[in-house]
DNA sequence: ACTGGCACTCTGTCAGGTCGAGTGCCAAGG
DNA sequence: CCTTGGCACTCGACCTGACAGAGTGCCAGT
């Protein structure tokens, strides 16, 4: 169905429009690209590759531009991975290097892939669920407010502020429950975490149990409730090299930026940290987002990924270098992450 | 110089272009307010008002709009301040309740005001100066590394990992140095803090003197890294009812909001929790930012402001509503704040 | 001091015309 | 059967001129 030629031809015209974001019509396509057949060859070839889906064009007598199907084929079939520059690699260890805690790595990593992919970056914290719990604490703030905190052993750091009984008049209740709480939780996974809580209430004198339950409430709430699902985002001034319309393109974009559910969503769910998933404009489940793609990876320092991150921007991107940038930060991050 | 009547005009004008946001001419003027007076009467007003600097005309026979001096003469003088409606009352408390701790009353508000004023909103979180320090935390994550803690009154959290010397074989110096420091930091404020951990290397066993100089570097960072110096930002896609220009005035202010420090600078140092700041156009310190308006007010549980929130929207802006949604938001946060 | 009237200026828009890029198709050639 | 040069056709981009409308400034009259 389709020779290498048609296939070489659909690869020059997704590579010219992503770069000069016109529709690439039969003529620029031999000069600029050595075809070694004429322009009209080019055109019969363009016609099947319309009438199976993979290009369109804007208005009768324009160019051609690549569909979504287009962008997919390139994608799987047609496109090499393009390796980093030196310049680029540098860059990486340079921005990363001296960060203090792992808010501090997200936050660097999201600067960084927003400014090597010239796209906006998203980086979701690493979840919880595949970390183990370090240290619990409880604290009391003040007269009826108490704090409580989980520590992971990746440095992350969940707290909860809860209500405290004020019968509780001296910390010894309170210290009671905290020690048995950290004897049984540090060394957990947040899994393990969830089945021990449920089975603490039975195991502390009467006399505390308001004080608690309380604390096992506001635990079960860091542990149960995914604290990896928090995202960071940075490069936003690049939708300005969106495109023209706005209210129709940029404005769903900015709207899902603000909104840290959808985010995930579109992340996806990334299981190993080898892959690089592509999403292309409809492939997208979010549908305001069906003028963009989104290049996403898992990262983490195993093979399980603990979260993902990635890039979102218009369909018309340059997937190669884009591929290669998330693969090489997300693996940069993994290894980070893991040495410290 | 400017009689009532000329004022007068000048306040039709800002109403009456901020809700058109087309430049408003002299006899759609008489229509839509009773002036009492004939269009060219408005009309000689009007060439005085422009004489003065207060309004312009983007061209020959066009409407005018207000200028940055016209509006500022306008939130001075000739506005008062729109009481909040009984629904947004609602709305702010039922958006604010159950508000986990402060992270996310940060959160929450700043997605409040971003809400009710329809504007890019901005809250920086509370700054630790005013804080009082509550428990310290020194924890071994790895065999060569560590995480230092500081809780606040507030409940505050910062954290960073630290490598430790490997030599410390069981954790008792890391006890005894916690318990060290604990015993000296809890209860100061961060200056105290300071000052009493510059002396603090004199007090431990030499033995420990390199793990405890680590962990002091740490505890110095945070207390004195001023933490407040964070942000958070919502409603960004509210820029895209900013006007037509693109490049010229959304692009700088999706930067700006890029850059934690600008955001700060931008908000500028708000000593007391009673004023609202309005800053127009160029009477902004920042200069890609002189087509957009800033209106800022500190926020606290007391009189002194511990930190700083506002919006920022184009200067054609609705002065005496937003001046009106900021002063009841950063209120309410202060009262929550305190309250818990 | 205000008002009605008038000439003037400028923008936005619409119709008409031209240009050029690009296509589809066809007949001829390898 | 594939490829190629040629040709007619289509359609958007751009320019032009004309026109209506909004708005102004100014002036003479009340």
């Amino acid at each position: 169905m389709l020779d290498d030629r048609k296939l070489a031809i659909l690869r020059a015209i997704v590579s010219d429009y992503v770069s000069s974001q016109e529709p690439v019509g039969s003529r620029a396509l031999v000069e600029r690209h050595n075809l070694n057949v004429s322009s009209a060859t080019v055109r019969n070839d363009m016609a099947v590759l319309e009438e199976e889906g993979y290009i369109t064009q804007p208005h009768t007598s324009a160019g051609r531009i690549p569909t979504d199907k287009g962008y997919r084929l390139f994608v799987d079939r047609l496109s090499t991975v393009k390796p980093l520059s030196a310049a680029e690699r540098r860059a990486i260890s340079a921005f990363m290097a001296g960060a203090l805690d792992v808010d501090d790595v997200v936050r660097r990593t999201v600067q960084l892939l927003a400014q090597i992919t010239r796209q906006v970056a998203i980086v979701q914290y690493p979840v919880l669920s595949s970390l183990v719990i370090r240290h619990v604490e409880v604290l009391r703030l003040g007269p009826d407010r108490g704090l409580v905190m989980c520590v992971s052993t990746t440095g992350t750091v969940e707290q909860r502020i809860v209500s405290l009984p004020p019968d509780a008049d001296d910390d010894d209740d309170l210290n009671l429950v905290r020690g048995k709480l950290a004897e049984l939780l540090v060394g957990a996974s947040p899994r393990e975490a969830i089945d021990r809580l449920a089975a603490f209430a039975d195991q502390v004198p009467p006399s505390v149990s308001a004080l608690s339950s309380t604390v096992v409430a506001a635990l079960l709430d860091i542990v149960s409730d995914d604290p990896g699902a928090r995202v960071a985002v940075a490069g936003v001034p690049n939708l300005t090299r969106f495109g023209d319309q706005f209210e129709t393109t940029v404005r769903p974009v900015l709207e899902a930026l603000e909104e840290q559910v959808v985010l995930l969503h579109l992340l996806g769910e990334a299981t190993s940290t080898s892959d690089v998933t592509v999403r292309i404009g409809q492939e997208n489940p979010y549908e305001p987002l069906q003028e963009t793609s989104v290049v996403a990876s898992g990262y983490g320092a195993d093979e399980r990924a603990w979260a993902t991150l990635g890039i979102v921007g218009p369909t018309r991107m340059d997937y190669p270098s884009a591929i290669a940038s998330v693969r090489a930060v997300a693996r940069y991050v993994g290894r980070f992450l893991a040495e410290g």
